[in-house]
DNA sequence: CGTTCTCTTGAAAGACGTCAAGGGTGGTGG
DNA sequence: CCACCACCCTTGACGTCTTTCAAGAGAACG
């Protein structure tokens, strides 16, 4: 039963914050989202600042309140993948582990809202509604995990880039339709490490999609799909299907 | 509190079973056991059989007793690509959703436990434990998905191949240590599509691991490592780190 | 207006995929 | 028990996609 309260019942720092409609704090009760406030701290993070690193002990759990959040692993001879894109009002950090395995890097600018481990335990103990939501949201990036792990093993560069634009152009505008600008929250070398690829790869498939006439680009940054449909045969999700008589391999592009 | 309760009360099926100690019915009280048990089946796949299909209603959900399985994505032009393996005693299916995005299919003869969504639900609910381990099972399965994204997006060929080795005689042998010869559960065609490889590029790096005294095989399914920490090294898991210039992109493997 | 960083483009080398054929192994039937 | 067949694994030769190495253009910034 949920109790009758009003909205002033909400503590102020919450009342204008995205992530108590859509994100984890969407399912908890005014009282406790009192006791939640009274433990968190906002903060803002500037671009390359480190907010998980790989090994430390986690104290504290944050909400991503604006920007973008890189996950990323490294092998001992320091090659690096992006492992994992998060975005507002995304959770950060991963529940139950003393220690994260990867490392949570700003891209660009980042605000969080950030609460103490303990506390998020408490809530969690006793709202099974959050509880669940965080185990969905685990889900949803192991949907996301596998999905790239299909495109890193399977796709040939070109279609990678057209994922990864696809990506952008899809977070932006769901339905897929419009045709305006996106701003690409990633520079070059941050798309390589996420897609596995090399800066220089990723530059020519980027031209070589707006030679092609399917996306444009006003800045480097600054992405227009012009054909949707083709960008996202382009990204080897087409509806048209011709069984190759291989079914492994990068198949080839032509031109 | 936990009732003062005998074995005897515990289901004669679930007695010997493997997934009551380690696996999600470890968890669950007798009674809640037993009622489990009043709409649980039993039964045995054949290699290449499918377990769970992309985009049908789940409407079962299963303990892996014995065997492994693949789970499996595949573009609209038939390339596929394996996300995940799964061993006994794992839980098999995606809670909250309505359909699965992955394939599931038998690698080699596996046994399964199998139960109503409904019934997997209404034990969720009111059992916060059994909630909490398929949750942990979820994030594990997600840093093993992250894991791999690294592998395919970074490690060579000859990289993947000892990484998967690994993989597989660090589940037989977590200590790493004994030279005994570990059954490999997938053919060499499965290991291309977990790996984003060829079958014959695979064949070629078990070949080349085999000649530079590694691992030997005695035949081409039964893994012997002859030098753990070889194997690591050719892993890209390494202790010794010399950083590249470039941080970026596959390393050439010498010889 | 120079400096620095990012992005782009070019040419060459190499790793992996493709195509093709041969070898081993297990199962089945004569 | 051996022959045969099917399937899986291995090996070879060649093509090409992506990386590497290198340099230049563009944009942001002081």
């Amino acid at each position: 039963m949920r109790l009758d309260v009003h909205n002033s019942d909400v503590p102020r720092l919450c009342l204008s914050c995205e992530a108590r409609h859509r994100g984890v704090c969407g399912v908890l009760e005014p009282s406790q989202l009192v006791r939640l406030s009274r433990h968190t701290v906002r903060h803002e993070a500037a671009p390359g600042a480190e907010l998980l690193a790989p090994g430390e002990p986690v104290r504290r759990y944050s909400n991503i309140l604006a920007g973008v959040v890189k996950l990323t692993m490294t092998l001992p001879d320091g090659r690096q993948q992006i492992v994992g894109l998060q975005f507002a009002p995304d959770f950060l950090g991963r529940p139950f582990a003393q220690t994260s395995e990867v490392r949570a890097e700003a891209a660009g600018f980042v605000r969080l809202c950030s609460f103490p481990r303990e506390t998020l335990e408490e809530l969690m103990r006793e709202a099974p509604a959050l509880h669940q939501r965080l185990h969905e949201q685990a889900l949803r990036e192991l949907d996301d995990a596998r999905g790239w792990m299909l495109t890193l093993g399977r796709k040939s560069a070109s279609e990678r880039v057209a994922s990864f634009l696809l990506l952008v152009a899809r977070r932006a505008d769901p339905e897929e339709q419009g045709e305006s600008a996106f701003d690409i929250p990633l520079g070059r070398a941050d798309i390589a490490d996420f897609l596995g690829l090399t800066e220089e790869t990723v530059s020519r498939q980027v031209t070589s999609l707006r030679k092609a006439g399917i996306i444009s680009l006003e800045t480097s940054r600054s992405l227009v799909v012009a054909d949707h449909e083709a960008l996202r045969n382009a990204a080897g999700e087409g509806s048209q299907g011709a069984p190759s008589s291989r079914r492994s391999g990068r198949t080839q592009s032509r031109s």
